[in-house]
Order: structure tokens, then sequence, then C-alpha cells
DNA sequence: AGAGGAATGTAGCGAGTGCTACAATAGAGA
DNA sequence: TCTCTATTGTAGCACTCGCTACATTCCTCT
């Protein structure tokens, strides 16, 4: 456990980006600013400038570093029980979506989306990162006698897109029936 | 063929969205301030304000105008060829999806889900009208002999967010592999 | 014709934006 | 001890933001 220092020894990159990180979880990247950004990594403006020279490289080093810390936070929520089939894969993995820890990071990953969108940059490596991982990840959760693990991995995880894209704008409902009315066993 | 007005006899709301929904379409909602929305449609900030009260209620406004404009897109982009299999919807879907005149709507639509994730006015409604919408539109386009075209439209669709997003993000071909590592035939 | 409300223009306020010039401090190497 | 460089503070610039006060024009109704 890191002693959560209240006045960091030295200030500089490695220190700020997880202070700025956390701000930016918790209030998007829309509005992400100079000013609030310095004032939650306990800096000024002046400073921010001084170590990344300019709030476009600023913003790419952060979601960088983000994508970091999303690798992280789905490694500690790994589980090792391994379920049957990939109906249930699917239903676990998307109660592990639901879990409030991941919900700041599920808010944020549409701003990413819609700066990939955008070509705004860092955005789009950033979201590549993220969704990389989440594979990985999910490939790891497939069934054990699943015969098409990285394959059936890819369809569980488009799958869990759009249904969790569809809960954001309150058609959760839609996702659900879908699901019923289809059949994910291999090929 | 309405004649399109060079200098439109009167400004009101119904004549300020089109020309402001044009330009959201292009420029997006992040940067969507008074000033260049006014001068896209031929008027002042000023005159945005007394129109609308304030810019809160203009983008309620507006998303809700930009439902409409897609749906009626929707409707030009319907063709009455019915595939024989779902897969072969979903093929056809995607294409339509990928046509350019849905270009705009979908950088847009990134914006939109972004919105409703942080619960900004407006947004979760104008986007569940929008997915009720191609969710409407998808159940046509499902083959004649499916037993459960309602079910069925609502995998594709929940199928085709997801691809759409991991498209956007530069996962395409996750999505392309995933979709062939599973069965979208019925129950 | 005159009155009165709707519509519009001009100017500006206070706050916030990214960024910079300049000076002060601090700490390490000579 | 004395530089010299890395770091930090103060102040401010030129700009955009949403919004408003005030004045003016335009159109309609009597």
């Amino acid at each position: 456990m890191s002693p959560a220092p209240s006045r960091p020894e030295k200030l500089s990159r490695e220190t700020l980006l997880p202070l700025m990180a956390a701000h930016v979880l918790e209030h998007g990247l829309g509005g992400a600013s100079l000013r609030p950004l310095a004032k939650a990594a306990g800096t000024s403006d002046r400073m921010l400038v001084y170590h990344f020279g300019n709030k476009e490289t600023l913003i790419v080093e952060l979601l960088d570093h983000i994508a970091g810390v999303y690798s992280a936070t789905l490694d500690m929520a790994l589980g090792d029980i391994r379920p049957a089939t990939r109906r249930e894969c699917f239903d676990r993995v998307m109660d592990q979506a639901a879990n409030p820890a991941m919900r700041p990071f599920m808010v944020l990953w549409w701003d990413i989306v819609a700066g990939a969108a955008r070509n705004l940059p860092g955005y789009e490596v950033a979201a590549q990162k993220m969704i990389a991982r989440q594979l990985d990840w999910l490939i790891r959760q497939m069934p054990v006698d699943d015969p098409d693990p990285e394959g059936g991995a890819r369809l569980l995880l488009t799958l869990m897109e759009g249904s969790l894209m569809l809960g954001t704008v309150g058609h959760a409902k839609t996702a659900r029936d879908g699901l019923l009315a289809g059949d994910l066993s291999p090929s």
C-alpha cells in the first residue's frame, strides 16, 4: 500500500498524471481545461504547460495513462471461475461491467469514443488499447471447452459493447431482448 | 421542392433549427457555442437566446430536431429488397451504415451517447428516439420468413452498434472476426 | 395615423480559455 | 562559495464563453 502523499516531494508527469486522471474520470474529458486539471493535481496551469508543453500533448499522455489504469482495474476484477457456456460468460462479464467501480470508466469511455470518431489526437490510440485489453481479458473468461475462444470472445465483445451502448441511452431492454433471440453457440 | 431561401422571410425556431443542425452535424456538439451556431444560422447569438431562452433549451430542441432529421434520412435510405438470412440482413444494413450520407450522423452519434452517459439534458431522449427509429427500420429489413423479426432485429441492432463502435475506435476487424464465430440464426 | 408589441442590432459584462513574459527561488556541481 | 540550470510564482494577454441592458426598427391592430 503506497502511502498517499499529501504533499508529494517532487512534481513530475508521473506524479501529476494519476491526480489528473482521477479528475477526468469524475468530470469527463469535455470540460477538462488546464486550470481545473491543475487544481486537481495541486499545481498551477503554468506548471502543467511547463511539464507537458501544451494541452494537446497533456491530453494525449493523460489518455495513455488512463488506458493503463483501466488495464490495472480490469486485472483487479479478474475472477477465475470459468463459465460453462458463452451465454453464461456473457452474463457474468456484463455483471462485471455493471460493477460500480467500472462506472467512471463507462462514462469516460463514450467521451473517448466520441473523440476517436472526431480524430482527436490520442483518443483512438487510447481506445484501441482499452479494447485490446478488454479482449484479452475476455478470452481468458471464455468457457474452457470453447472450440474457438478468440472468435467467441470477439463475438461476445461486440455484443457487450452494443449492449452497453444501448444501456447508456436507455435501451437496455432492447439489448436484453435481442440476446434472447439469438444463438451464441460456436459457428 | 421548397425554394431554398437565401434570405428567409422570418427567422423562428423552425427556420433556425435546420441550419444549426447542419452546423452541428459537421462540427459536433462539443464545440457548439452560441456565436458559431448563430453564424451558421445567419443570425446573432443575441437572437438565439431571444428565440430559445438559453443555450440549454436550444440544445435540447436541436437534439430533438436532429433525431427527426435522422429518421427522415433513414426513410430515404429505405430499400425494399428483403434479404434471405439474418446474416445477409446484417451485412446489408452495415453497408448502409457505411454510406457516406450517414457519416455525419455516425460521428455525431457518439457525441450524443457521451452526453447521455453524463445525463446532459436532452441527450438521452434524442438517443432513445434515434435508436427506436433505427429498430423500426431494422425490423422492416428482416427476412420475410424470420420467425421472430422483432427479436432478431434487436439482436442485429446490438451487434451493429457494437460493430460500429469497434469500427470507430479502429477495431473493425475484431468485430468482423467475431461475427464469423457466432450463429445469428433464430433461437 | 398612431400605438404597442415583436423582432433585431450594438455594446459590453464577468468569467473562463490556452498560453507566455518575466522574475524569483532552489538545489546541485564547480 | 559561486554559478548555472531546473523549477515555480505572479501577472497578464488576447481570446471565447453565455448572457444581458439598452436602443432601435418593423409590423400589426385599432
